[in-house]
RNA sequence: GGCCCCAUCGUCUAGUCAGGUCUAGGACAUCAGGUUUUCAUCCUGAGAACAGGGGUUCGAAUCCCCUUGGGGUCACCA
């Protein structure tokens, strides 16, 4: 495969720094790195994975997941970051609440394909930690729509593994433990607020056009009255205490460098009422207990990351790197959403894509391929892959793309992959033989853009079709008397055929043809509708023969029937 | 609105890091031809883009700044 070169944006978006560089200055007993955010200097190596500022809390240690990358000097080069093929460990976090998404696929083809391509582990979470919103179904769904897909995962809930459970709500208690643990240390805080005194105070920010955000009531209640209220049963929440002042800021591995004033975080709930954690803790905490070394997920998750990486500082635990790959997009830009979109993966089966076919627009929606071939198998992806390659722009949801890979991915199959396609997933008519569809697929399998097409495709074959409409039979520069002749003429001379295959019916017609002096349109046209009942059938003689002697004739004596007015 | 992200044909993108080889390449779609009995496949061709403005430079799609536009996010949802 050939090689290329070819990273995207400026250099300093693709380096990553751990610990302190030459850029960085001293400023009142810390490290402030100086560089500008998108690099004023563009020979400044860029983002520093750990912040080296904020409001006192301790560096993180250097050492977790990524001693493996193997550096040696303060400040990574991009190379590293291109040549890192150490084992990963990735994941993904769906949530229950509804049909599997196809953006779930999306995150799970790269996350799956950077762990195979690197000799790690593909992990699955189920992310139910929403008890309002949970739906028994939907896990099985998920696990259904990742099977079909052909994604396999090496831990899950449904396979265990060295860390189960690998379902959030059954890890409630190692959740509660490091929300004490950030209590005890500081970092977070119970809240007693109510929820009606919440949504108050934001419909005052609102109207006061101020930030929105929790207004730090509880947030300096004495210990102990804190403690004795949550002993004495009273309802609270757990939230970060964000530091007031200074800045956090992290590494995305395709966008650079991302800071943001601590004073815009919020004091985001842990811990909710009902005890279950909220995303951020319990995200954050099972990637820890996972040793996730990467965590690639939706853009919609980028400005939530900075709370993640405080409380990865709370827990004085190391960060992965981060990677937050483009929303899928409506038509209007907007994230997808099933109002503008199809978005369920069982949605894309039952219209009879291809697992390649999705899988392969998904790959050409956040990646392109270095030799502009773009009909690939998940094979040649993981061949020419590269997880720093994820594209950062805004990718639109193309579903004329996506048929005519469909279409691509049809004809690649050979026909026997496709009858077993058909069959395994539903849609071959009621009763067919498997001799029957392999004697008709390769008529259609060229025209074929969805799988659900191949009944009606089909139709005349397998049954009886209603009988063509009179002007049907009637071609352009024809008329009725001349397509009751050519409709005669085809009965006569295949009755008479013997042996009924390809060449003899092609000579038989062609004799139609010169005795007649006609047009290829003025005997093909009528005869095509009289067999097929419709415009768009596949080649005629190949009908012919796959219709046989007797159904052709009788359907013949049918339309030339119809022709005449009395059918 | 605040903050963050993003910005090349209608759409997906290559090119941007290391500025010149870019009169900007490919794919889908569109249009026009060809093959053909229809539809389709297949083949050939055409039109179609660096958001705008400054700067740096001999030279900018590429580096810097500003503007504009789009998106995301601001939940006891994920």
């Amino acid at each position: 495969m050939a090689h290329r070169a070819r990273p995207r944006g400026p250099l300093s978006h693709r380096l990553e720094g751990f610990g302190r560089c030459r850029w960085c200055q001293p400023d009142g007993g810390r490290f402030r790195c100086r560089s500008l955010h998108r690099g004023a200097d563009s020979s400044h190596p860029g983002g520093h994975q750990f912040r080296h500022q904020d409001s006192g809390r301790p560096g993180q240690p250097r050492d977790g997941p990524f001693r493996s990358l193997g550096r040696s000097s303060a400040c990574r080069s991009k190379g590293d970051l291109v040549m890192n093929r150490s084992p990963a460990r990735v994941r993904i976090a769906p949530s229950p609440t509804g049909d599997p998404h196809v953006g779930t696929a999306y995150v799970a083809l790269f996350n799956w394909t950077h762990a195979r391509q690197t000799g790690g582990q593909f992990l699955l979470r189920i992310d139910d930690t929403d008890r309002t919103r949970y739906q028994a179904e939907s896990e099985d769904k998920i696990y259904r729509a990742l099977h079909w897909l052909g994604i396999d995962w090496d831990e899950g809930p449904d396979k265990g593994g060295p860390h189960q459970p690998y379902r959030q709500s059954e890890r409630c208690d190692l959740y509660q433990q490091r929300a004490t643990q950030m209590i005890e240390s500081g970092s977070a805080y119970r809240c007693f607020c109510s929820q009606d005194r919440l949504s108050q105070l934001r419909e005052q920010q609102k109207q006061d056009k101020a930030r929105l955000g929790y207004d730090g009531t509880c947030r300096d209640l004495d210990t102990e009255e804190s403690s004795a209220r949550a002993a004495a049963g009273e309802a609270h929440v757990v939230r970060l205490r964000t530091p007031e002042d200074g800045e956090t800021r992290f590494t995305d591995q395709i966008r650079g460098e991302i800071v943001v004033d601590n004073c815009e975080i919020d004091d985001q709930v842990l811990v909710k009422t009902d005890g279950y954690p909220t995303y951020h803790l319990a995200n954050v905490v099972d990637d820890i207990e996972f040793g996730i070394t990467h965590v690639l997920r939706a853009e919609e998750w980028l400005i939530s990351t900075p709370k993640h990486v405080l409380i990865y500082a709370a827990l004085e635990q190391p960060l992965p790197l981060f990677i937050h790959v483009p929303l899928l997009r409506n038509v209007d830009k907007s994230k997808i959403s099933k109002r503008k979109n199809p978005v369920s993966l069982e949605w894309f089966r039952e219209q009879g894509f291809l697992r390649e076919a999705l899988l392969n627009f998904l790959a050409l929606m956040g990646w392109s391929p270095p030799d502009e071939e773009e009909v690939f198998d998940l094979q040649r992806f993981e061949e020419a892959f590269r997880i720093e390659d994820i594209s950062t722009g805004a990718p639109v949801f193309d579903m004329v793309k996506l048929d005519w890979l469909n279409g691509m991915h049809i004809r690649r199959l050979d026909p026997g992959a496709l009858a077993d396609r058909l069959e395994q997933e539903g849609f071959l008519p009621e009763g067919a033989s498997r001799h029957q569809v392999e004697q008709i697929l390769p008529l259609v399998t060229e025209r074929m853009v969805r799988l659900c097409e191949f009944t009606d495709r089909t139709r005349w074959f397998f049954t009886e079709p209603e009988p063509p409409a009179r002007e049907d039979l009637i071609p352009k520069k024809g008329t009725a008397e001349s397509s009751n002749e050519a409709l005669q003429a085809a009965a006569r001379g295949l009755a008479e055929l013997k042996p009924f295959d390809k060449s003899s019916i092609e000579s038989c017609l062609n004799s139609i043809l010169e005795s007649n002096q006609w047009k290829k349109p003025l005997l093909f046209m009528p005869l095509r509708f009289a067999l097929t009942s419709r415009k768009d059938s596949p080649e005629l003689i190949d009908v012919i023969e796959v219709l046989g002697q007797d159904t052709v004739l009788s359907r013949l004596d049918r339309a030339i029937s119809v022709l005449a007015g009395t059918q």
